[in-house]
DNA sequence: GTAATAACCTACTAAATTAGTCGGGTAAAT
DNA sequence: ATTTACCCGACTAATTTAGTAGGTTATTAC
């Protein structure tokens, strides 16, 4: 099982794609700058959800990324299964030879646990996330940030009232 | 969120600890030999759990380990918190300063799947475990296994057979 | 047509984590 | 006294993560 900055960045870069899909395509430096996640790699992450059919690519100036389909058919675990292998909590993949050719003694836990992740993260959908208040909030305060310079633009003034 | 072995073989060392309370303290190298696990790395695990006060250890001849409380009262979450950190799914533990110092995008949504993940494995205890069909039949095999000589031996009996 | 933009692609790398190993101890039973 | 088995710290190889670097290709604006 893991999940890591690998899968949560993807999904705030989705949820991003999705908060400002009105604009058309969105950049890459945009998401960068509005998420504080590095260019080049988000430019890898980006290379997976394009090869799973989540995003598609506009190419040249004003180009950038969109959603391949709308906001609803787009879930969480589809996102993370697509950058991460998967969010299958077993060693063996669901193999079942997870001790040197057999079962091993917790195999059947581990894959109700998986079970019980991904039926979670497949029951949220991108929509669902962009008319959360939570989300609503943190999104406001990004863009006002991204129109005063960048991401950080928070530590600069904090330094200052310092 | 991490759940990798160390987690797993965690649980399936208390698993194998409970399986076997009735036989007085079980010594790591049985466990090792029945779950095809590493002795070393088994005493670092046990360490952890012993601080976590899970289970007991009796030194000297005919020693090793017992869990300290009913199998009832021992969780799974527990087991895996005290080897692992945590199974908390943010990358700020919780403490909402994943983006340069300001909550990120995803937040909430990585805090729900932690509570949800937490609340899964806390409801299974090591007694509800022991009396699943799936764990029986594996630990069965395993009685046999062990008696015949090591965790491995079918592998030595596959290879007679080619 | 040229310059700028932004996707696309491959390869490399530093840091962290995992999954161990190794070599010694120390407590208790025979 | 010797064996058993817990205890402890340091070390290591392999893997993964997160990110960098340096390019190429397609498209638009001038």
């Amino acid at each position: 099982m893991r999940l890591t900055t690998k899968g949560r960045y993807a999904v705030t870069a989705m949820l991003d794609l999705a908060l400002h899909s009105d604009q058309g395509p969105v950049s890459l430096s945009d998401i960068s700058n509005r998420q504080g996640i590095s260019l080049s790699y988000l430019e890898q992450l980006f290379s997976k959800l394009r090869k799973k059919l989540l995003v598609t690519s506009v190419r040249g100036p004003g180009g950038g990324y969109r959603l391949s389909r709308s906001n609803e058919d787009i879930f969480v675990a589809q996102i993370v299964d697509a950058v991460n292998e998967s969010v299958d909590a077993t060693g063996c993949k669901g193999r079942s030879d997870c001790q040197s050719g057999n079962t091993c003694l917790t195999h059947h836990l581990w894959c109700d646990l998986s079970d019980q992740i991904h039926d979670f993260l497949s029951q949220i959908s991108l929509a669902q996330l962009v008319s959360r208040n939570d989300v609503r909030q943190v999104a406001d305060r990004q863009n006002i940030e991204s129109r005063q310079g960048g991401a950080d633009s928070h530590m600069i003034s904090a330094a200052i009232i310092d």
